[in-house]
DNA sequence: TCTGGGGTCCTAGGACCC
DNA sequence: TCTGGGGTCCTAGGACCC
């Protein structure tokens, strides 16, 4: 058995933390530069606004019913994601974050189907107490079941946020209310496929041959086809090292100076390889781009090349005098550029890294180097020193709006308590 | 005016090998 | 007339997730 711990409106709830006079109102965080709708409370998801709706198209509503928003504060919501993830590492042995804001315990090592809601009910009221974000559970043999007793869980007060999925009248009971587009691992295409084969609800899906499941939709839909059916198929891919690390940014004004788009696609690169070191590994391949806005009529010439680093590395300087050159290749003066980004790709392990017979580079002092700036950085804070190139956080190119203090990582933005 | 960011996995097809 | 059989590796693009 395994149980999925899923907290419920995360960001939502990161901001109310520190909001408490906001438990009750109408809360949402919005993207970077305040585009769209990333998180939504209970109030706002009943007001019927969608996830991933423009902003702007929604300023009337915002009015009417007061509703806070908050510019996006990823330090916030990684700081208490981690606080939740070390408690939850407390009660198994195999735990597997599967996003910012949900993980699952493997349940393997108990026995007892009551002791395992009593314990999750008891990990609950621990988070809600220590770090004051509600969390929902769901227990079941398998993951995508899982999914399914976390949703129940979270949309019915009797189940006290704890549900489990462990007897064959349960699991039909409850994929007989489950549309098939709301199944883990079923998208838009997918839906669609099935519902035109009159497939409606999670059982209808379930109740279909293996062989049907098979052939209309070969090795994934198949494997949720089994997971319906009770087999765990989708275990643990233990992947510590990530396959690859995209930094990207979309601009809150094109862009239409050089300098300023090498300083920002610099800065990209710099956390990017920073990422890479912090998981002790190194890269061959780096995409580099930058292109006009998605939505405009007339797009402008873009940036895109793919960098090779022979041997693979990890090192910010040798990546940033390959990414000047070609931004300074590519460049077309008046061209618009609204969004940019770099993305690793060909990640190995630096332990295992071959080296180069015939290597020009002092491979050495670049490592000591670079090691040194980021003691430095560890020291004093984020860029307190980087390469001239680029500035950080420049202002020019983020709108911030109102994003809430770091209250739990910068000293000088903690919460102030007044005493009467 | 204004439209996010960061990932994983699977598949088909091409290139290549003996 | 008729043209084998069995592999691996890589890449682009699609689909999906939060």
């Amino acid at each position: 058995m395994f149980a999925l711990a899923d907290c419920n409106n995360f960001f939502v709830s990161c901001e109310r933390v520190f909001r408490p006079d906001l438990r009750d109102k109408p809360v949402l965080v919005l993207s970077g530069n305040d585009g769209c709708v990333i998180a939504r409370s209970n109030e706002v998801k009943r007001l019927g606004i969608k996830m991933g709706v423009p902003f702007y198209q929604i300023q009337q509503q915002v009015k009417q019913y007061g509703i806070v928003h908050f510019s996006s504060n990823f330090a916030l919501y990684g700081d208490l994601s981690s606080r939740i993830m070390h408690i939850l590492a407390n009660y198994t042995d195999d735990l597997q974050q599967y996003s910012i804001d949900e993980a699952f315990l493997d349940l393997s090592h108990m026995a007892a189907h009551e002791e395992m809601v009593d314990m999750c009910r008891a990990i609950r009221k621990e988070i809600l107490q220590g770090i004051g974000v509600p969390v929902s559970f769901g227990i079941a043999p398998s993951k995508t079941l899982c999914k399914i007793a976390a949703d129940y869980a979270k949309h019915y007060a009797g189940y006290h946020g704890v549900c489990i999925i462990d007897s064959e009248d349960k699991r039909r009971k409850a994929l007989s209310t489950v549309p098939i587009g709301d199944i883990w691992g079923i998208g838009r295409q997918t839906c669609k496929k099935l519902e035109s084969a009159g497939v409606q609800t999670a059982l209808d899906f379930a109740d279909r041959s293996e062989a049907y499941a098979r052939n209309l939709l070969h090795k994934t839909g198949w494997e949720t086809w089994r997971e319906l059916n009770g087999t765990a198929c989708i275990l643990n891919r233990d992947l510590p090292m990530k396959q690859s690390i995209t930094y990207s940014r979309t601009f809150a004004h094109p862009v239409t100076d050089r300098s300023l788009l090498e300083h920002a696609l610099s800065e990209f690169c710099a956390h990017a390889a920073l990422k890479l070191r912090k998981q002790h590994s190194v890269c061959k391949y780096m995409l580099v781009f930058a292109h006009s806005s998605r939505f405009s009529n007339q797009p402008s010439p873009s940036i895109s090349a793919t960098l090779t680093f022979q041997p693979p590395t990890a090192n910010t300087q040798e990546m940033l005098e390959q990414l000047i050159q070609v931004v300074r290749k590519q460049w077309r003066e008046g061209s618009q550029y609204k969004r940019g980004g770099v993305v690793m790709l060909g990640i190995e392990s630096a332990q295992t890294l071959q080296q180069q017979l015939f290597d020009t580079r002092d491979r050495d002092r670049d490592n000591r180097l670079q090691k040194t700036i980021d003691d430095v950085n560890n020291l004093f804070g984020k860029d307190t020193l980087s390469q001239a190139v680029y500035m950080p956080t420049n202002d020019k190119l983020y709108e911030i709006g109102q994003k809430s203090p770091g209250y739990t990582t910068n000293i000088n933005e903690i919460i102030t308590l007044k005493a009467d």
